[in-house]
DNA sequence: TCTGGGGTCCTAGGACCC
DNA sequence: TCTGGGGTCCTAGGACCC
């Protein structure tokens, strides 16, 4: 028997921005935005104020474009560092009220604040954290109340900025069902013209249509939406959730598209550097590397693969990355390049792993990487696998 | 003057194993 | 001879979110 949950989602209002005004009260009132440099091509949006916004500004446009539409336009550049102290700032608040804080972002999370439910109401709870926030770190924030996560996502953004909002489940079919398919969380730009073609133009559509329809025209994630729409959501607020990191990466869209090898390379070491310095400070090592490239056309490829040793040092990482592109290019123009991690383990844990390889087969590492790529190469992955376990069984 | 960078999750097909 | 079906692992691509 599933008990009642008190679940809030917290999402700060414009947050780059926020913390710029923060800092810098001369801009308050004024159309602020946070871009990158169009010089380097990184010149799009990342968030805007809501006096940028009035005018249209909005999160991805090119920076050219914003400005015809708003010719004062404020323009700062990304601080990643004062934005990450904002939100170390924010969570040790929310931290504060309960430990099952989920952080989905670097500025929205969830809480579980079931306990605190015959204590206080929500709704006066709501208040104390907001007020505590802009008291604080002069943050606004926009606070949604619900029984489940997804409703109080969809509650958070109701209100803003420094709305609260509560969802019951009572309110859903006036709150929640009225609202356009392409407001519901989960569904995107490339399928709302699906759905539309589906006749389901609301998320109230979406609640009442036919499960063998969705079923048959949209999978389990067409039932699952439709769950949710019906305000049915019982995932947990997982407080490490975000601490689990499943991939780390680095990409970069270059100055101009380039075929220059040289630069390619230069490249490639350098975001083998960063991701590998990110992966030390974790403590981590990899089993699995994936190289992006973006094309002059836009047309992206990526091709990844595992490991058998784990990765550790930069230049690990750079030789497996070079390898991997060196397969996958095909000559043409290339804009973006990316280097990502996956299937991390914990160095404690990869270092037993190595143990067991040196230990049985008396090689240096760098010997058997080299006989693991050939054999690679020359038969496939499947007989290196084989290969390797059956050096483990012995 | 088009269109960043950090992620997660899902799907589908092939290889392989039992 | 002729060829099932369930399950896992791996890879590529794509949708989505902030």
């Amino acid at each position: 028997m599933n008990r009642a949950r008190l679940i809030f989602h917290l999402d700060m209002n414009s947050f780059f921005a926020s913390v710029e005004i923060a800092h810098d009260p001369l801009l308050k009132g004024k159309p602020v935005a946070i871009a990158g440099n169009p010089e380097e091509r990184r010149g799009i949006i990342v968030t805007s104020s809501y006096e940028a916004r009035a005018k249209g500004v909005k999160t991805t446009m090119p920076l050219w474009q914003a400005k015809k539409l708003c010719p004062g336009l404020i323009v700062l550049k990304p601080n990643g560092d004062r934005y990450r102290v904002a939100s170390k700032a924010l969570f040790e608040i929310l931290f504060s009220y309960t430990p099952l804080v989920q952080q989905v972002s670097i500025d929205e999370g969830y809480l579980d604040l079931t306990s605190y439910l015959k204590e206080v109401h929500p709704v006066k709870l709501a208040q104390s954290i907001q007020e505590r926030i802009l008291a604080e770190l002069n943050l606004p924030c926009s606070i949604g109340i619900a029984p489940n996560k997804f409703l109080a996502k969809m509650a958070s953004d109701m209100k803003k900025p420094n709305g609260i909002t509560i969802l019951r489940k009572r309110d859903i079919a006036t709150m929640l069902w009225p609202l356009p398919i392409d407001e519901m969380h989960g569904i995107g730009k490339r399928t709302v013209d699906k759905w539309k073609k589906n006749d389901i133009l609301t998320i109230g559509n979406l609640a009442l249509a036919d499960h063998e329809m969705l079923l048959k025209r949209f999978g389990d994630r067409g039932i699952q939406l439709k769950e949710r729409a019906n305000g049915q959501d019982n995932r947990p607020v997982n407080p490490h959730a975000y601490s689990e990191y499943k991939s780390i990466g680095h990409s970069t869209t270059l100055r101009a598209d380039t075929k220059s090898l040289p630069l390619i390379r230069s490249t490639l070491d350098d975001l083998a550097g960063r991701v590998h310095q990110r992966l030390r400070k974790k403590d981590l090592f990899t089993r699995g590397i994936q190289i992006t490239i973006r094309y002059h056309d836009w047309k992206m490829v990526t091709k990844s693969q595992k490991v058998y040793n784990p990765l550790q040092t930069k230049e690990e990482l750079l030789s497996e990355a070079n390898r991997i592109f060196d397969k996958v290019w095909n000559g043409e123009a290339i804009r973006l390049l990316g280097i990502s991690t996956y299937d991390l383990l914990e160095k404690k844990y990869a270092y037993k792993q190595l143990d067991l390889f040196t230990y049985k087969e008396d090689i240096k590492r760098n010997e058997l990487d080299e006989t693991m790529m050939e054999l690679r190469e020359r038969f496939g992955d499947h007989i290196v696998r084989k290969g390797w376990k059956k050096q483990e069984d012995q």
